[in-house]
DNA sequence: CCTTGTGTTCTCCG
DNA sequence: CCGGAGAACACAAG
């Protein structure tokens, strides 16, 4: 499940590797995954450079030589992994991973660049999409998102703003991509345990110290699950097809049945909040 | 009344 | 069934 840190390790990957580079072809196997005709799409693509690659949130946003910007969503199962011509090997059918070979059934978009090395869009689940906007409709995207951890709008004083006068759990506003982005169903539950607070706490319940380690809390594991280069409990993986290693750093997330390692007395429950599966410590969380 | 905020359910798919 | 996140919808308060 790509959510910001591991959207920011796929960036950082295909930085090094798609700079610059031509886009000479694309195979649109899946239309529904992208947001126009393909005609129309391919016409926007192909004959252009990759300039530069950024993100909001968990948005890849593809700066192309035309001035347009290709918008990519991996959602939950989405994948971009780069490969050199000399490692392209057919797969078919396994898991959507290198060694076992791309492109797979999921390969659902593939662009191929001058050097013939290829950018595999792959997608078990097709919840993610592929756009093209130009500079004014990425203004407009990007003004839905809210603020963002390692971003300058991340401050503590922004964060207690954004909670007041809120009345939801805090579980349902650190998902809320409109008010704090980047942040997924696995990352909440990890500031939360870390915060001592429950994810369902309501917001207005919630004392000047919770609060501090809230807004404390979604920097430091947002930025050391980068440093792990993401979460792999499922399908991510990076622009190489290898997983991320801040699984092993999880706390609560999948954990439920086990005793709780921050306070050794709880055993870690999971419930349904927020329309998703939550995890916690009955013991060490408020 | 209408607008705004918020919460709930549905949708896509394997 | 699960789920990211937008859409559609329901409801409440100003």
């Amino acid at each position: 499940m790509p959510e910001l840190p591991e959207v920011e390790t796929i960036c950082r990957d295909l930085r090094k590797k798609i700079i610059n580079k031509k886009i000479v072809s694309i195979s649109v196997k899946k239309k529904n995954l992208i947001k126009q005709s393909v005609t129309g799409f391919k016409k926007k693509l192909v004959g252009n450079k990759i300039i530069s690659i950024d993100r909001r949130g968990k948005l890849i946003i593809i700066n192309l030589s035309t001035g347009n910007y290709l918008l990519i969503h991996l959602k939950m199962t989405g994948q971009l992994i780069y490969q050199q011509k000399d490692n392209i090997i057919a797969g078919g059918h396994g898991l959507p991973r290198p060694e076992q070979g791309l492109p797979s059934r999921f390969s659902h978009i593939i662009f191929i660049f001058s050097d013939k090395s290829q950018l595999f869009f792959n997608d078990i689940r097709q919840f993610g999409y592929m756009q093209i906007v130009d500079k004014e409709e990425l203004d407009l995207v990007i003004d839905n998102y809210g603020i963002e951890p390692g971003l300058k709008n991340f401050t503590l004083d922004n964060f207690n703003n954004v909670l007041k006068n809120r009345k939801t759990s805090i579980k349902a506003l650190l998902l809320n991509q409109k008010v704090i982005a980047g942040i997924g169903n696995i990352y909440a539950d990890e500031i939360c345990h870390l915060s001592s607070v429950r994810p369902m706490r309501r917001i207005n319940t919630l004392t000047n110290d919770e609060k501090k380690k809230l807004w404390k809390y979604s920097t430091t594991v947002i930025n050391n699950a980068i440093k792990k280069r993401g979460t792999t409990f499922s399908d991510y993986v990076d622009a190489d097809g290898h997983s991320g290693s801040y699984v092993g750093h999880l706390k609560v997330f999948g954990k439920q049945g086990s005793h709780c390692t921050s306070c050794s007395k709880g055993v870690i429950k999971k419930i349904r909040h927020a329309g998703r599966g939550t995890h916690y410590c009955p013991n060490c969380q408020k």
